[in-house]
DNA sequence: AAGGAGGGTTTTTTT
DNA sequence: AACCCTCCTT
C-alpha cells in the first residue's frame, strides 16, 4: 500500500513538492511533523542521499522524535541517516570542524546559563556596577537581545535607550572579551560565531551549502534573526527550503524570535509555493472553536480556518477554587478518579501552567496520593548542586581557561582558598589580560597570597592536570576516571558535611552515581568518546538529557509542564491551571506593550489546542505570593474565548503585519 | 577562612 | 516561603 494514502490532499501536496522554496502554513494539530517526516522519506525515495537532507527542529526532544519517526518510515532501506537537529546542535556540529579558522581553540567550551551568570557578575564587578543597579540577569537579557539582533559589542552603544542600557553596553564589551579569552561561547554565540565563520570564510560556507541539498525548518515562526541569516546563507545556491510553521503559535518573541520571517517568506522567495494545512485531527470541534475565538482577538495575523474532524466531544469546563492548594487538591482528586474509575492512563493527562512555581502544590498532592507524574523542564538533574559541582570539575579539567567552572570548584570542598585570595587573583588576571592560572603562578612566586591558599591552589592545579591526562588517556572509560576523581576530591564527605539526615545523604550520593551512569552510557553510545565532546553535548542538551530514562519511565505518568514546553505536544486530557490576570497574561506582559499581551494570548492558544478530548481550565480567586495571600482576577482570556469578539473596525482586522514584528520580549 | 545569623529580594517563558 | 547575599563571630 502506498503510505502517502494516509495523508490528506494538502499534506500530500506539501510532501510531494520537490525543489524550490515551500511555505507550509500549518495550524495546530494538522499533522506537520508527519508532513516533514514524509517529506524526508519522499526526497530520499527520489534519490537524494539521506545525509544531504537537513531538518532543523526547535527542541532536542522534537529532533529525537522526528528522527525516530523518519527512521521507522525509511526502514532499513537507507545507508545514511538524515540530519535532524536543533539550530544550536547544527552550529556545534559545524564549529567542531571549523572553529579554529576564527582563532578559537579547537576544544571550545559552551557556557550554560550558570556560567553566563557568573561571567556577568564578574564583569559587572569589574566595571564597578553593583548588581543592584544592573542585575546579572538583566545584563544577560540585554546582551542576548543585542546578539540575536546581530549587534556586536562595539556597536551596542548606538542602541542605548536608558542608563541601564548604557551600563549594559559597556559590560557587553567586557563580557564578550572574557568569553573570548577563555575560548568559550555562549548559546547565542553558537549562532553568531557560525555566522561569522560563513562571512569570513566563503569557502567553508560553500562546503556546507553543497553538503545540504534540502533544508527543512520546523516551527519557523520562532526563528530569530541569527537563525534566519544562517539558513538564508545555506540555501542561497538552490533555494530548496521548506519551512513549516504557524504564526498563531509564535511564543518566543521575548527571546528574539520574529514572526516577520514567516509572514514575509513569500517576499523573500517570490517563487515560493504555499500550502495550507487546515484540517485539524487533534481537537474536538468545541476546543477548536474556543481557540479560534480567542486568537481572533489578535491583530495582524494570517486568518486561518481550521476545520475540526472530531465532533461531539466532552464539554469544556471552567473551574474556580479558593486558592492554589484547593486547585491542586481537587485537580489531583479528579485525576485519581479518571485513573482508577474511568481507566484513563496517567500518561493521557497533562497539567499546563505559565510559571515554574505553579506546579509546586500540585506536585505535593500528586506525591501524597501516589500518582505517577513527570515534571518536564524545571529544576532537574543537571540543576542539582552536586551535579553542577562535579560538572564544573570536569569543565575545569577539559577547558583549563573556563573561569566560571574554576571559580565554582576552587573551594568546594573547602580547602582554605577564600574570597580575598580569589578576588586578588581575578584582579591580577583582569589587569594582565592573562588567565587565572597564570595570575596564580605570578602571585605565588611573588608571595602575594597566603601560603596556605597558595599550596592548596597548587595542589588543585596538579590534581586537575593529572586528571586531564587520565581522561585523555582512557577515553572509553571516562566513567571510571570520574569515579576516581569524585573520591579523590572527597566529595562524599562534602555531602555528609552539608546534609545531616541519612536520607538526604543517600539521595545526594545517588545523584553522583547516576551522573557516573550517564557518563558510562555516553561512553558506550558515542563512537569516539571524549570528555570535551561529552561536556559540549551535555551543555547543549542540558536538562532534557534525562528524558531518555524519563521517556520510558513516564510512558504512563501525568505530565506537568509550562505552556512553553507544551508546544508541539498533544494529550487527551489537558488541565490549564492558574487562568488568572497576572499569571496568564503574566504581570510582566501586562506592564509591557500590546504585543506582549498578544504573545500571551498566543500562548493560551497553544495551551488550549494541546487538548484532544477534554479541556479543563481552572483558576483560584486568591494565591500566596511572597508569603501573603493576594486576590486574583479571572484571566481576560477566559472572557475572550467564551464570547464572540465584538465588531472590530476593519482597519484593525487587517492590521499591518509589521505589528507583529514589534515584539519587545 | 569558615560557618551561622539576619536581612532583603524574588521567577515569565528556554535553546 | 525560599533563596541569596552580607556581615558577624570564631
Amino acid at each position: 500500500m502506498d503510505p502517502l494514502a494516509q495523508l490528506n490532499p494538502a499534506q500530500q501536496e506539501a510532501v510531494l513538492t520537490g525543489a524550490g522554496p515551500l511555505l507550509v502554513l500549518a495550524g495546530a494539530g494538522t499533522g506537520k511533523t508527519r508532513v516533514i517526516t514524509f517529506r524526508i522519506a519522499e526526497l530520499i525515495r527520489r534519490g537524494t542521499p539521506a545525509d544531504r537532507i537537513l531538518s532543523v527542529t526547535f527542541t532536542n526532544k522534537a529532533a529525537r522524535e522526528m528522527h525516530q519517526r523518519a527512521t521507522s518510515l525509511l526502514g532499513r532501506s537507507s545507508a545514511t541517516q538524515p540530519v535532524i537537529c536543533t539550530f544550536h546542535a547544527l552550529c556545534v556540529r559545524i564549529l567542531r570542524q571549523e572553529i579554529t579558522a576564527l582563532g578559537y581553540p579547537k576544544h571550545f567550551s559552551i557556557y550554560d546559563r550558570g556560567d553566563q551568570e557568573s561571567t556577568a557578575r564578574t564583569t559587572l564587578r569589574e566595571i564597578q556596577v553593583s548588581d543592584q543597579t544592573l542585575r546579572p540577569a538583566d545584563l544577560l537579557h540585554r546582551i542576548s537581545r543585542w546578539k540575536t539582533a546581530g549587534v556586536p559589542p562595539e556597536r551596542a552603544a548606538d542602541y542605548v535607550e536608558n542608563d541601564q542600557d548604557f551600563l549594559a553596553a559597556v559590560a557587553y564589551r567586557k563580557y564578550q572579551a572574557a568569553l573570548r579569552s577563555s575560548g568559550a561561547v555562549d548559546f547565542d554565540d553558537l549562532l553568531l560565531v557560525t555566522r561569522q565563520l560563513f562571512d569570513e570564510h566563503p569557502q567553508i560556507l560553500r562546503k556546507y551549502q553543497r553538503s545540504f541539498e534540502y533544508i527543512q525548518i520546523d516551527e519557523y515562526q520562532d526563528t530569530n534573526a541569527a537563525q534566519f541569516y544562517l539558513i538564508s546563507a545555506l540555501v542561497k545556491p538552490h533555494h530548496n527550503l521548506c519551512v513549516v510553521g504557524d504564526d498563531d503559535q509564535s511564543i518566543y518573541g521575548w527571546r528574539g524570535a520574529e514572526v516577520t520571517h514567516i509572514l514575509n517568506f513569500q517576499k523573500q522567495f517570490p517563487q515560493a509555493k504555499v500550502v495550507r494545512l487546515q484540517d485539524n485531527y487533534r481537537c474536538t470541534d468545541e476546543i477548536l472553536q474556543l481557540a479560534n475565538r480567542l486568537v481572533r482577538h489578535n491583530r495582524g495575523r494570517h486568518e486561518k480556518t481550521l476545520v475540526a474532524h472530531k465532533h461531539n466531544g466532552r464539554k469544556i469546563r471552567f473551574l474556580e477554587y479558593e486558592d492554589e492548594h484547593q486547585e491542586a487538591e481537587q485537580l489531583v482528586r479528579e485525576i485519581q478518579h479518571l485513573n482508577t474509575e474511568l481507566n484513563v492512563p496517567a500518561g493521557h493527562i497533562a497539567i499546563l501552567f505559565r510559571t515554574n512555581e505553579q506546579p509546586r502544590p500540585v506536585e505535593a498532592q500528586l506525591r501524597q496520593h501516589n500518582v505517577r507524574y513527570v515534571l518536564i523542564g524545571g529544576q532537574s538533574f543537571f540543576d542539582r548542586r552536586e551535579i553542577r559541582d562535579i560538572l564544573a570539575y570536569l569543565k575545569a579539567i577539559a577547558f583549563p581557561n573556563d573561569e566560571p567552572s574554576l571559580l565554582r570548584i576552587v573551594n568546594v570542598p573547602a580547602r582554605g582558598i577564600g574570597n580575598s585570595t580569589m578576588h586578588k587573583l581575578i584582579q591580577r588576571s583582569v589587569a594582565s589580560g592573562q588567565s587565572l592560572w597564570h595570575a596564580f603562578d605570578e602571585a605565588a612566586s611573588q608571595r602575594a597570597i597566603p601560603a596556605r591558599a597558595a599550596s592548596s591552589l597548587q595542589a588543585l592545579k596538579q590534581t586537575l592536570e593529572s586528571y586531564r591526562q587520565r581522561f585523555r588517556r582512557r577515553p572509553s572509560a571516562l566513567h571510571a576516571t570520574l569515579s576516581d576523581l569524585i573520591s579523590e576530591i572527597g566529595y562524599h564527605s562534602e555531602i555528609e558535611k552539608h546534609y545531616k539526615s541519612a536520607e538526604q545523604q543517600t539521595a545526594r550520593k545517588a545523584m553522583l552515581a547516576s551522573l557516573i551512569d550517564t557518563v558510562k552510557d555516553y561512553c558506550t553510545r558515542a563512537g569516539k568518546p571524549s570528555l570535551v565532546t561529552f561536556l559540549q553535548d551535555t551543555s547543549l542538551v542540558g536538562r532534557d538529557d534525562e528524558s531518555d530514562k524519563e521517556e520510558q519511565l513516564s510512558e504512563n505518568a501525568v505530565k506537568l509542564m509550562t505552556l512553553h514546553s507544551a508546544k508541539g505536544l498533544e494529550f487527551p486530557h489537558v488541565y490549564m491551571i492558574g487562568m488568572e490576570e497576572g499569571l496568564l497574561p503574566h504581570r510582566r506582559s501586562i506592564i509591557g506593550s500590546e504585543s506582549a499581551i498578544a504573545e500571551e494570548r498566543r500562548l493560551t492558544y497553544v495551551g488550549v489546542t494541546r487538548a484532544m478530548d477534554q479541556l479543563t481550565l481552572t483558576r483560584a480567586t486568591g494565591r500566596m505570593k511572597w508569603g501573603k495571600r493576594r486576590p486574583s482576577l479571572p484571566s481576560r482570556f477566559l472572557h475572550e474565548m467564551q464570547h464572540e469578539q465584538p465588531a472590530v473596525p476593519a482597519a484593525d482586522q487587517t492590521g499591518d503585519s509589521q505589528d507583529l514584528a514589534a515584539h519587545d520580549g
